[in-house]
DNA sequence: TCATATATAATAGGCTCCTATATTAATCAG
DNA sequence: CTGATTAATATAGGAGCCTATTATATATGA
């Protein structure tokens, strides 16, 4: 009973097939740049000389404290990024670019914008903005979904 | 210069962001009954006492083989899957179900319907229907995508 | 002032995915 | 029948995400 199963026909599954896949292109196109996925928001985020604590890259990238923790940590390591203490307040460090990481800006965002294109070379114009649309109230039912249970936290986003 | 950073507008970043929302979600809900979205793909394909091998299930998950190794692991160290050897052929293992797991089935598929439903609140059927079309395009020029790349070896999905 | 509360970041530990490589069993060629 | 190839699984190692907890610095209030 219930053999109706049918992941095929489940909007939200059907987003986690193509996040898989689409991450999965991204994640080649992107390392044979030297570059990884989630890094982009930051590098984009810090272009122009900007120095953001862990905090605001962590709004930015839309990822948990630990995790942005972890990113910057491996991005240290490899040579993106610099981190320097806030002379105003001791607990923040202001995250800056550096010279190494500046031209994989644009490189970044070309792949990421190439792929954007090609996986929507099947759509009109219209198609994409109905696309956009109807994402949005995905995305709106399901922020929702997750404020009902939070302790108020993230109420503040 | 190209300060027109809107990842808001480009649907392969808005599928990144509510798959993200949603796998959250979907974990929250799940963890609550003792599982997770991994094991949700295995625990339907071995229902009714069907005997499967891990490359079997590596298809149905849509994950690479060493993915599949780790959750069975898990899985069998949480006592909700079994091995056992294939008597015809030595290299395979027959993975099954325990008795542990068979109610499992149910609450797992329940929490993943009743998530989309809530998702996809705000749509319309037509616009579900819309929705399906226009995802079910992404996903076949992203597979095309990745197809050229490979070494023919996904060429038989 | 001093104790408490809050804010920022770091650490610990786990899950899920990946690529690359090793192991073992079956098959196939000569 | 044995050596090479193919097939199934296991292992190693790393990225990226999470929750929960800890450490440290700042702010607040009696």
């Amino acid at each position: 009973m219930q053999n109706d199963w049918q992941p095929g026909s489940m909007p939200t599954a059907v987003i986690g097939q193509i996040h898989r896949v689409l991450h999965k292109l991204v994640d080649q196109r992107l390392r044979a740049e030297g570059l990884s996925a989630s890094q982009i928001p930051v590098l984009v985020a810090l272009r122009d000389g900007r120095k953001l604590t862990q905090k605001e890259l962590t709004a930015i990238a839309g990822v948990e404290q630990p995790s942005m923790a972890q990113l910057l940590g491996r991005m240290e390591k490899d040579g993106l990024i610099r981190r320097e203490p806030d002379p105003q307040d001791g607990r923040k460090s202001l995250i800056s670019l550096t010279e190494q990481a500046l031209p994989l800006i644009r490189t970044g965002r070309g792949v990421l914008h190439h792929i954007d294109i090609e996986a929507t070379s099947g759509l009109s114009d219209a198609d994409r903005v109905e696309l956009l649309r109807l994402l949005g109230l995905i995305a709106q039912a399901v922020r929702s979904d997750m404020l009902s249970l939070d302790d108020g936290d993230a109420a503040q986003q």
